[in-house]
DNA sequence: TCCGAGATTCACT
DNA sequence: GTGAATCTCGGAG
Protein backbone atom coordinates (compact mmCIF):
# COMPACT_ATOMS: atom_id res chain seq x y z
CA UNK A 1 0.00 0.00 0.00
CA UNK A 2 1.24 3.69 -0.44
CA UNK A 3 1.98 5.26 2.77
CA UNK A 4 0.15 8.17 3.78
CA UNK A 5 -0.49 10.76 6.76
CA UNK A 6 -3.02 10.61 8.78
CA UNK A 7 -6.27 13.33 8.76
CA UNK A 8 -7.52 15.12 11.14
CA UNK A 9 -10.36 13.26 11.27
CA UNK A 10 -8.74 10.08 12.54
CA UNK A 11 -7.54 11.97 15.46
CA UNK A 12 -11.28 13.08 16.74
CA UNK A 13 -12.40 9.56 16.79
CA UNK A 14 -12.85 8.26 20.60
CA UNK A 15 -9.67 7.60 21.99
CA UNK A 16 -9.64 4.26 23.46
CA UNK A 17 -9.97 3.37 19.51
CA UNK A 18 -7.34 5.89 18.28
CA UNK A 19 -5.15 4.41 20.80
CA UNK A 20 -5.71 0.35 19.39
CA UNK A 21 -4.97 2.19 15.47
CA UNK A 22 -2.01 3.61 16.53
CA UNK A 23 -0.31 0.42 16.95
CA UNK A 24 1.19 -0.05 13.50
CA UNK A 25 1.70 2.96 12.32
CA UNK A 26 4.55 5.06 12.12
CA UNK A 27 5.62 8.06 14.08
CA UNK A 28 7.66 10.16 11.50
CA UNK A 29 9.41 13.54 11.99
CA UNK A 30 11.89 16.03 10.36
CA UNK A 31 14.78 17.03 13.02
CA UNK A 32 17.85 18.70 11.84
CA UNK A 33 16.92 17.75 8.23
CA UNK A 34 16.69 14.32 8.92
CA UNK A 35 13.62 12.09 8.94
CA UNK A 36 12.96 9.82 11.75
CA UNK A 37 10.48 6.90 11.87
CA UNK A 38 9.50 4.52 14.42
CA UNK A 39 7.13 2.19 14.44
CA UNK A 40 4.34 2.34 16.89
CA UNK A 41 4.34 -0.81 19.17
CA UNK A 42 2.86 0.03 22.63
CA UNK A 43 0.56 3.16 23.56
CA UNK A 44 -1.60 4.25 26.86
CA UNK A 45 -4.69 5.86 26.69
CA UNK A 46 -5.14 8.96 29.39
CA UNK A 47 -9.12 9.96 29.74
CA UNK A 48 -8.95 13.28 31.60
CA UNK A 49 -12.08 13.13 33.02
CA UNK A 50 -13.17 9.99 34.03
CA UNK A 51 -8.88 9.24 34.75
CA UNK A 52 -7.57 10.01 38.11
CA UNK A 53 -3.77 9.60 36.42
CA UNK A 54 -4.66 11.62 34.05
CA UNK A 55 -2.82 15.07 33.84
CA UNK A 56 -6.14 16.41 32.67
CA UNK A 57 -8.15 14.89 35.40
CA UNK A 58 -7.98 17.97 37.74
CA UNK A 59 -8.69 20.50 34.76
CA UNK A 60 -6.86 22.83 32.93
CA UNK A 61 -4.04 24.10 33.64
CA UNK A 62 -0.95 26.09 32.06
CA UNK A 63 0.60 22.36 31.72
CA UNK A 64 -1.48 20.41 30.13
CA UNK A 65 -3.50 23.13 28.21
CA UNK A 66 -2.45 21.26 25.28
CA UNK A 67 -4.47 18.16 26.27
CA UNK A 68 -7.61 20.43 26.16
CA UNK A 69 -7.24 21.28 21.93
CA UNK A 70 -8.65 19.53 19.28
CA UNK A 71 -6.70 16.12 18.51
CA UNK A 72 -3.74 15.79 16.42
CA UNK A 73 -1.72 17.94 18.18
CA UNK A 74 1.21 16.53 20.52
CA UNK A 75 1.37 17.12 23.86
CA UNK A 76 5.11 16.69 25.29
CA UNK A 77 5.55 17.33 29.41
CA UNK A 78 8.41 17.26 31.51
CA UNK A 79 8.43 14.74 34.81
CA UNK A 80 10.64 13.46 37.37
CA UNK A 81 12.51 16.58 36.67
CA UNK A 82 14.20 14.83 34.30
CA UNK A 83 12.40 13.54 31.61
CA UNK A 84 9.87 14.22 28.60
CA UNK A 85 7.18 12.32 27.31
CA UNK A 86 5.07 12.57 24.34
CA UNK A 87 1.11 12.13 24.05
CA UNK A 88 -0.87 12.21 21.12
CA UNK A 89 -4.07 14.55 22.12
CA UNK A 90 -7.57 12.92 20.99
CA UNK A 91 -11.07 14.30 20.63
CA UNK A 92 -12.62 17.53 20.15
CA UNK A 93 -11.53 20.44 21.42
CA UNK A 94 -11.91 20.70 25.37
CA UNK A 95 -12.29 16.88 26.45
CA UNK A 96 -8.56 16.21 27.52
CA UNK A 97 -7.85 13.35 26.38
CA UNK A 98 -4.91 12.10 24.81
CA UNK A 99 -2.53 8.85 24.27
CA UNK A 100 0.73 7.93 25.92
CA UNK A 101 3.50 6.88 23.06
CA UNK A 102 5.42 4.81 24.99
CA UNK A 103 7.48 2.27 22.65
CA UNK A 104 8.58 2.71 18.72
CA UNK A 105 10.14 -0.13 16.75
CA UNK A 106 13.19 2.19 14.91
CA UNK A 107 12.66 2.14 11.51
CA UNK A 108 14.73 5.16 9.81
CA UNK A 109 17.29 7.63 11.52
CA UNK A 110 18.79 5.13 13.39
CA UNK A 111 22.07 6.54 13.96
CA UNK A 112 20.86 9.55 14.67
CA UNK A 113 18.77 8.14 17.54
CA UNK A 114 22.13 6.12 18.67
CA UNK A 115 23.82 8.89 19.24
CA UNK A 116 20.99 11.44 20.62
CA UNK A 117 20.29 8.20 22.93
CA UNK A 118 24.11 7.75 23.81
CA UNK A 119 23.91 4.41 22.24
CA UNK A 120 25.22 1.85 20.34
CA UNK A 121 23.11 1.92 16.93
CA UNK A 122 23.41 -2.32 17.18
CA UNK A 123 21.04 -2.30 20.17
CA UNK A 124 18.11 -0.50 18.40
CA UNK A 125 15.60 -2.21 21.08
CA UNK A 126 16.93 0.34 23.63
CA UNK A 127 16.59 3.52 21.73
CA UNK A 128 12.74 3.60 21.89
CA UNK A 129 11.74 1.13 24.28
CA UNK A 130 9.84 4.00 26.59
CA UNK A 131 7.98 6.78 26.64
CA UNK A 132 11.33 9.15 28.12
CA UNK A 133 13.55 7.39 25.16
CA UNK A 134 11.30 8.24 22.37
CA UNK A 135 11.53 11.97 23.18
CA UNK A 136 15.10 11.32 23.62
CA UNK A 137 15.80 9.68 20.07
CA UNK A 138 13.56 12.42 18.59
CA UNK A 139 14.93 15.58 20.43
CA UNK A 140 11.47 16.27 21.13
CA UNK A 141 11.23 18.81 24.09
CA UNK A 142 9.37 21.67 25.89
CA UNK A 143 9.35 23.52 22.38
CA UNK A 144 7.54 20.64 20.46
CA UNK A 145 4.57 20.53 22.95
CA UNK A 146 1.18 21.71 20.85
CA UNK A 147 2.82 20.81 17.82
CA UNK A 148 0.48 19.88 14.77
CA UNK A 149 0.69 16.33 13.51
CA UNK A 150 -1.31 17.61 10.98
CA UNK A 151 1.33 19.87 9.96
CA UNK A 152 5.11 19.29 8.48
CA UNK A 153 7.61 18.55 11.40
CA UNK A 154 5.97 15.41 13.07
CA UNK A 155 2.62 13.51 11.70
CA UNK A 156 1.72 9.96 11.86
CA UNK A 157 1.68 8.01 8.68
CA UNK A 158 0.23 4.54 7.43
CA UNK A 159 2.80 2.29 5.44
CA UNK A 160 1.11 -0.60 6.17
CA UNK A 161 -2.53 -2.81 6.57
CA UNK A 162 -3.87 -2.71 9.99
CA UNK A 163 -3.22 -5.33 12.26
CA UNK A 164 -5.64 -7.52 12.94
CA UNK A 165 -7.78 -8.04 15.97
CA UNK A 166 -6.06 -11.10 17.56
CA UNK A 167 -1.92 -8.70 17.40
CA UNK A 168 -3.14 -6.10 19.68
CA UNK A 169 -2.99 -7.15 23.37
CA UNK A 170 -4.55 -4.54 26.26
CA UNK A 171 -3.05 -4.24 29.99
CA UNK A 172 -3.52 -2.14 32.75
CA UNK A 173 -0.58 0.82 32.77
CA UNK A 174 2.35 1.09 33.47
CA UNK A 175 3.93 3.37 36.19
CA UNK A 176 0.96 4.85 38.26
CA UNK A 177 -0.79 4.60 41.32
CA UNK A 178 -4.26 5.60 40.47
CA UNK A 179 -6.52 4.54 38.28
CA UNK A 180 -4.76 0.98 37.49
CA UNK A 181 -8.00 -0.74 36.83
CA UNK A 182 -8.60 0.35 33.77
CA UNK A 183 -7.12 -1.43 30.76
CA UNK A 184 -6.08 1.12 28.69
CA UNK A 185 -2.47 0.43 27.84
CA UNK A 186 -2.24 -1.36 24.31
CA UNK A 187 0.31 -3.22 22.73
CA UNK A 188 1.54 -5.29 19.16
CA UNK A 189 1.41 -9.10 21.34
CA UNK A 190 5.22 -10.68 21.29
CA UNK A 191 7.06 -7.58 19.75
CA UNK A 192 10.31 -7.46 20.61
CA UNK A 193 11.06 -3.53 21.07
CA UNK A 194 7.83 -2.90 23.70
CA UNK A 195 8.96 -1.40 27.12
CA UNK A 196 9.65 -3.07 30.30
C1' DT B 1 4.85 29.10 51.28
C1' DC B 2 6.63 24.59 51.68
C1' DC B 3 6.45 19.49 50.94
C1' DG B 4 5.58 15.10 48.66
C1' DA B 5 4.60 12.39 44.72
C1' DG B 6 4.69 11.61 39.93
C1' DA B 7 2.44 8.62 32.89
C1' DT B 8 11.02 7.62 34.10
C1' DT B 9 15.66 6.23 33.23
C1' DC B 10 20.31 5.19 34.42
C1' DA B 11 24.37 4.09 37.22
C1' DC B 12 25.74 1.78 40.98
C1' DT B 13 25.48 -1.69 44.88
C1' DG C 1 17.24 -3.29 44.63
C1' DT C 2 18.10 1.70 45.51
C1' DG C 3 18.92 6.54 44.78
C1' DA C 4 19.43 10.62 41.99
C1' DA C 5 18.07 13.88 38.47
C1' DT C 6 15.04 18.54 40.21
C1' DC C 7 9.80 20.34 37.10
C1' DT C 8 4.87 20.82 38.15
C1' DC C 9 0.83 20.56 40.73
C1' DG C 10 -2.20 19.87 44.72
C1' DG C 11 -2.89 19.98 49.38
C1' DA C 12 -1.46 21.13 53.99
C1' DG C 13 0.15 24.77 57.15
Amino acid sequence: MRPHRLPRSFYLQPTLQVARQLLGLYFVGLSRGKQLAGRIVEVEAYLGDLDPASHAFRGRTNRNEVMFRKGGHLYVYFTYGMHFCSNVVTGKEGVGHAVLLRALEPAEGIPLMARRRKRSAALVGELCSGPAKICQAFALTRKHNGTDLCGSVFWIEQRDPPLKRGQIGASPRVGISRGKNFAWRFVILGNPYLSR
